[in-house]
DNA sequence: GCCGTTTTCGGCCCGACTGTTTTCAGTCG
């Protein structure tokens, strides 16, 4: 079972016991227990053998058992019987907006256990009459009922980031706006986001207020008081309709460092924030930074982290998993520091990309013109292998034909430089779709799985373990198949996959799609410590889609990633050197 | 359930908003 199996699974015990109506603070301590386990480093079937789990915080001897018993039965009998204690609708139930732990519970008790009972209970006014709910309640219920599976959905970040980013500009012109910024998981850069958080001050937040939920793209407004205003957006994205939840807070401006903080999140960080202002008598809120006798003055977030003396903590890291101890300038000597994060500038080229050649819609001429409008020095071109026909994957003439053809091209380039590569197919048992000698044609060799996804996680590491330690394969590919929202990836053991590619001198795709954006960021800070090169490759299938690799750089960042860690900041001339000296004859 | 330079028991971040209430519980972030 793999960590973030084990994870979801301590998860849903957490959400269990709230239903069950236990101890708040116990179902706590599951979610915390979650978290660590998903962010262990190393193999979980080897840490809970060589009994490393002792020290892990937030995991107790309670908790260490029962990882244990998933990880080497793959069953917990504690968590079989919670399930079967608590109806299925329950967990649906959850889903509703405004409707949590305790009224489900009450609904549960009045015998309404799924979400069908619940709309007929409503539409009969029964639930108006529970006590504790009301009218209103009741109405929202429905209006929950009606949108559940639209509203509340997370969305992905290229659609969310467009919509932010309209959103603050209009915040920004508001009358008596003095400053405004996105806040939440979008300005921290996660994949998914679940609503837009923007934090403004301004000296009339009641007309701010009034002019956000007039706005021409909110749907609905769910909530509207004194400082905060929270609406449902419905707009068209890149041809889809996205709806996602929007909140604006106003305060005023020398309030605004701490609420930015304190609404960029994560909840966790925020909280080891507040315990380290608690430990030296202070305090935080969403307001101000107090020292026990007066509001200490901010005039910028830094201010607020140097009060606390920390060092600067860019909006991505802010995930309490290690950088409030790396940015603390009180511990000597420094034990570890926060990392200088990668830049979108500095990256110089991309080696993932695909030409009309097999199932891309653009040229090489028009892939290599992009490259060069983007500022890139190079651009490597890794179209598919045979076997994979869906994708038109090439067969042995036709890449060699298409080589033939960068070869004539480069010829007419100053100052930049395709370079030959091909994504090739992992097959089933971990050989290559391609024979060594027409590998060794390339300039580099990137390989992927794209086919049998059902394998066992133990086949399935092995066979990527394989392909990983062929001495002519410079870098793996999307390294667990997953898509965002719509499929989980392939089972594997990604630290093995890792730990393989360290020793082989492999290097990891950060898959920029950002319908993809793997290497997890959780697994990027690991392979940096492994020593492996990280790759920000677009995967691009068309001439705009390049531009994802600027989503590469999110997750490079959110993954603790300085410039040196990823490959392609590296100029022309060191990338051909490193893929020449990594194929040791 | 976890945790400990105040503690092995008694805490566990904290405020806004809503709706159902006559003073506050539940939800959310």
């Amino acid at each position: 079972m793999t960590k973030e199996e084990v994870a979801e699974i301590l998860d849903d015990i957490a959400t269990l016991l709230e239903l069950q109506g236990e101890n708040p603070f116990r179902a706590n301590a599951y979610r915390n227990g979650a978290r660590a386990v998903k962010n262990l480093p190393g193999d979980l079937g080897e840490m809970v053998r060589q009994g490393q789990l002792t020290h892990v915080p937030g995991i107790g001897s309670t908790l260490r058992e029962q990882i244990a018993s998933l990880v080497t039965t793959g069953r917990l009998p504690f968590y079989d019987e919670l399930k079967a204690s608590v109806p299925q609708g329950a967990l649906q139930m959850l889903r509703l907006p405004g409707i949590g732990p305790k009224k489900v519970r009450a609904l549960q008790q009045a015998g309404i256990t799924d979400l069908e009972q619940l709309q007929q209970a409503c539409q009969k006014g029964q639930v108006a009459a529970m006590k504790g709910f009301g009218e209103k309640t009741q109405q929202k219920i429905l209006e929950g009922l009606a949108f559940l599976g639209e509203v509340g959905q997370r969305v992905r970040i290229d659609q969310a980031t467009p919509i932010g980013q309209r959103l603050l500009q209009a915040v920004r012109s508001f009358p008596t706006v003095i400053r405004a910024e996105l806040a939440g998981s979008l300005r921290r850069r996660r994949e998914t986001c679940k609503d837009i958080d923007i934090v403004c001050s301004g000296d009339d937040a009641h007309a701010i207020l009034q002019a956000f939920a007039s706005r021409s793209e909110v749907r609905q407004v769910v909530g509207l008081g004194d400082t905060k205003c929270s609406v449902i957006l419905e707009e068209v994205v890149d041809g889809h309709r996205i709806v996602i939840n929007a909140d604006l807070r106003v305060v005023t401006d020398e309030q605004f460092p701490a609420a930015l903080v304190y609404f960029t999140g994560s909840k966790e960080f925020n909280i080891q924030l507040r315990r380290r202002a608690l430990a030296r008598g202070w305090s935080l809120n969403e307001y101000e930074l107090n020292d026990g006798r007066r509001a200490i003055p901010l005039r910028h977030e830094a201010d607020l982290f140097a009060a606390l003396d920390l060092d600067f903590i860019p909006p991505e890291l802010r995930e309490d998993t290690g950088e409030i101890d790396a940015a603390d300038r009180t511990t000597a000597p420094r034990s570890a520091r926060l990392p200088r994060l990668i830049e979108v500038q500095d990256i110089r080229g991309v080696f993932h990309n695909h030409t009309t050649y097999s199932d891309g819609a653009a040229t090489l001429e028009e892939m290599a013109h992009a490259a060069r409008q983007l500022g890139f020095e190079y651009l490597g071109i890794a179209d598919h292998s045979q076997s994979l026909t869906v994708a038109r994957g090439l067969s042995p003439e036709r890449v060699r034909q298409q080589l033939a053809d960068i070869d004539a091209l480069n010829r007419k380039f100053r100052g930049f430089k395709l370079l030959k590569g091909c994504e090739v197919d992992i097959l089933v048992d971990g050989r290559l779709d391609y024979p060594d000698d027409l590998l060794a044609e390339f300039d580099y060799v990137v390989a992927s799985v794209h086919t049998h996804f059902g394998l066992s996680e133990e086949q399935m590491t092995e066979r990527i373990c394989r392909a990983v330690r062929h001495p002519l394969v410079s870098m793996l590919g999307h390294a667990t198949g997953r898509l965002l929202l719509r499929r989980e990836g392939y089972r594997v053991n990604l630290d093995r996959v890792l730990q393989a590619a360290s020793e082989a001198g492999t290097m990891i795709e950060i898959n920029a799609q950002p319908t993809r954006l793997e290497l997890d960021w959780h697994y990027c800070k690991r392979a940096k410590s492994l020593g492996i090169p990280l790759v920000i490759n677009p995967d691009a299938h068309s001439v705009g889609e390049l531009n994802y690799y600027v989503y590469g750089v999110d997750v490079a960042r959110r993954g603790w990633l300085e410039a040196d860690d990823v490959f392609n900041t590296r100029s022309l001339q060191e990338v051909q050197k490193a893929f020449r000296t990594q194929r040791k004859p």
